[in-house]
DNA sequence: CGTACGATCTGCT
DNA sequence: GCAGATCGTACGA
C-alpha cells in the first residue's frame, strides 16, 4: 500500500513520474489527515539537468537532500514565498527529484478548504505546486523527512488512470534551463478528466 | 555583508 | 492578461 524505499530508488526518474500519477499523496499533521490523487508531475533528472537545482553537481544545504538515497521528501521555497514539495528518487549520491504539481483531493477535505481559505471544493483548488504544499499542510520543516513513516507518504491505491488521459509536455517555469527546457517530463491528467466521479 | 533572483499565485483590469 | 507580492538562498565584494 505505501510505497516502500525499493519504488523510489529505481534509476528511472521520468518512468517514476509518469508512475505517481494516479498514486495517493497522504499527510498526518496536527493529528489532521489528508490526501489526494496525483494529477500532475515533473520529472528532474539530476547533474545533468539543467532544470534541476543539482546541475552541474551543484550541492549545497538547500538541495542538499536531492544526494540522499530515494524515499525521502525534498521541500524548498519558491519565489520567496511558495512551499514546493518534491519525492527524491534514485540512489545514494545521484539527485533525482520529481516535483509534484497538482492532486485531486480525496480525504480530509474539509481541512484541505480551511488550509486554502476556499469555500467549495473543485479540481483548481489544489492545482498546482504552491496549492499542493498548502493544501497538505507541507512546510518547509518537512524538509529531509522519510516517505515511508507516519506523516507524510505516498500510497498505491490501485486507482487505475487511462493512459491516454495522461498528457506530457515541457515543463513550467524553467526557460532559463535552454535545451533542457523543452524535454518532455512533465506529466498530467488533462482538466476535462477531473470530473468528481472520475476516479 | 548586500543584493538579485526564482520549478508561483492571486487579485484586479 | 498582467503586475505585484515577498523571502531564503547563492554568490560576489
Amino acid at each position: 500500500m505505501k510505497l516502500p524505499y525499493e519504488y523510489y530508488q529505481q534509476q528511472d526518474v521520468v518512468a517514476i513520474a509518469k508512475d505517481l500519477i494516479g498514486k495517493v499523496l497522504c499527510t498526518y499533521l496536527d493529528n489532521q489527515f489528508t490526501s489526494g490523487i496525483i494529477t500532475e508531475t515533473e520529472a528532474y533528472a539530476g547533474i545533468q539537468d539543467k532544470a534541476s537545482h543539482a546541475y552541474g553537481g551543484k550541492r549545497t544545504k538547500r538541495n542538499e537532500v536531492m544526494y540522499h538515497a530515494g524515499g525521502k521528501a525534498y521541500v524548498y521555497l519558491c519565489y520567496g514565498m511558495h512551499t514546493l514539495f518534491n519525492v527524491v528518487t534514485n540512489t545514494e549520491g545521484i539527485p533525482h527529484a520529481v516535483l509534484i504539481r497538482g492532486i485531486y483531493p480525496l480525504d480530509g477535505i474539509p481541512i484541505i478548504l480551511q488550509r486554502r481559505k476556499a469555500k467549495q471544493i473543485s479540481p483548481q483548488i489544489t492545482l498546482g505546486p504552491g496549492k499542493v504544499t498548502q493544501a497538505l499542510g507541507i512546510h518547509l520543516s518537512h524538509n529531509g523527512l522519510d516517505l515511508t513513516q507516519n506523516i507524510l507518504w505516498i500510497e498505491d491505491r490501485k486507482i487505475r488512470i487511462p493512459e491516454n488521459a495522461i498528457n506530457i509536455g515541457k515543463r513550467v517555469g524553467i526557460d532559463y534551463a535552454e535545451e533542457d527546457a523543452l524535454l518532455p517530463y512533465r506529466f498530467y491528467v488533462d482538466s476535462k478528466n477531473l470530473s468528481p466521479n472520475c476516479f
